[in-house]
DNA sequence: CATTTTGTTGATTGACCAGTCAATAAACAA
DNA sequence: TTGTTTATTGACTGGTCAATCAACAAAATG
């Protein structure tokens, strides 16, 4: 019983099964029968649409990547001062739905795909630019010659408390996760190092 | 050809063979023939010593663990401050065979192994708190009752630069990178933040 | 109505891979 | 010497999975 303009639909349905498989099952085991099957449809369905599994999983990734950048420039316009917007940068990537379990393990599922698949690494680069730029904006008025530096040390310290919590078993706390970030960077800020 | 006592030389070049494979090709491809290959036997020798694919990733990831382990007992038994405890907790995960990109990779593919394998998700977390027990032992003469927070902060950050290093193209530099986690501490050790 | 476009799947294929096994051979023990 | 332990592999199996394809069904188009 096919219904006309299905394209979307089902390739948003797709993508958000594979996200939610990588993240259970992780890359080893995620066939493409089984985000098919999550999707409710048939993998011949899925490879119609998308052509092959790589395919799939990059799209999963760009559309990860492109809810947290539309979240990060939401957050960046509200942002009236510098620090608002440094608080707001660092919030958002612990908030909504980037920090569900799921996409955090996704995440993660990425970084190794991005070691051996090009486009999947040039996609995280970006987005690591991205962040790195956005943080080094909202630094240089406060902190002037220091901002690079300081905006790669908060980019680490923001991956390194998602890659915990992909390990972790309780429930994630996304404000716990952000005060860690905010009262190092409240410290770098007022601290007088390089 | 068959020489006597070959078991351990044998398990070692497996566990060695596994490691570099696993950096340069990921869980995802990563073929027991292949390993095998790499340690210059054949698929059914390494399944006579391991029994299984995942004992031998196992068995591999408790190599990493158990060489990272002895490098910070050895740093920490030469530091005689607290000051010089820190250092070396810090230049030791970014310093020697830690710091090889073949083993960086290596833990990025753990980190995905241990949120399906039980065994896999112990060993990393008894690594994770036993670092940052190391971590707060050597603040607390120097920070107080903040001791508990910036540990887990430097621990994030660690793995957060060691992340950005498993992505990373040119050659890693861990002076640089245990440069950036030390800026970071003396922040945050001189600041004020709770 | 006839044709084209779009959606959909069951069945199939070809490859690969984890794990097993029987067989062989050197070293050692009796 | 005979038997046992240790080392080693080629050949095999059972299963799985990515990818393909032919065929069918509904809507749109003419």
């Amino acid at each position: 019983m096919p219904k006309l303009g299905m394209e979307p639909i089902r390739r948003d349905a797709l993508i958000k099964a594979a996200i939610i498989e990588l993240g259970q099952v992780g890359s080893l085991d995620v066939t493409v029968a089984r985000i098919a099957k999550r999707a409710g449809m048939s993998s011949a369905l899925a490879y119609h649409y998308f052509g092959s599994k790589e395919h799939m999983f990059l799209a999963a990734m760009r559309h990860v990547l492109s809810v947290y950048g539309a979240e990060v420039r939401g957050a960046l316009a509200v942002g009236e001062t510098p620090q608002a917007r440094i608080r707001a940068l660092v919030r958002v990537s612990f908030t909504g739905s980037n920090f569900r379990r799921d996409v955090v393990a996704a995440w993660l599922n990425f970084y190794v795909m991005a070691q051996r698949n090009d486009q999947a690494e040039r996609l995280l680069r970006l987005y690591q630019a991205r962040l790195r730029s956005n943080l080094r904006h909202a630094l240089r008025p406060l902190v002037g010659g220091r901002a690079a530096s300081l905006a790669d040390g908060a980019a680490a310290m923001i991956d390194g408390v998602y890659l915990h919590e992909a390990l972790g078993t309780g429930e994630p706390d996304g404000a716990r996760a952000a005060r860690a970030v905010e009262t190092w960077l409240d410290a770098a800020i007022s601290g007088k190092a390089p």
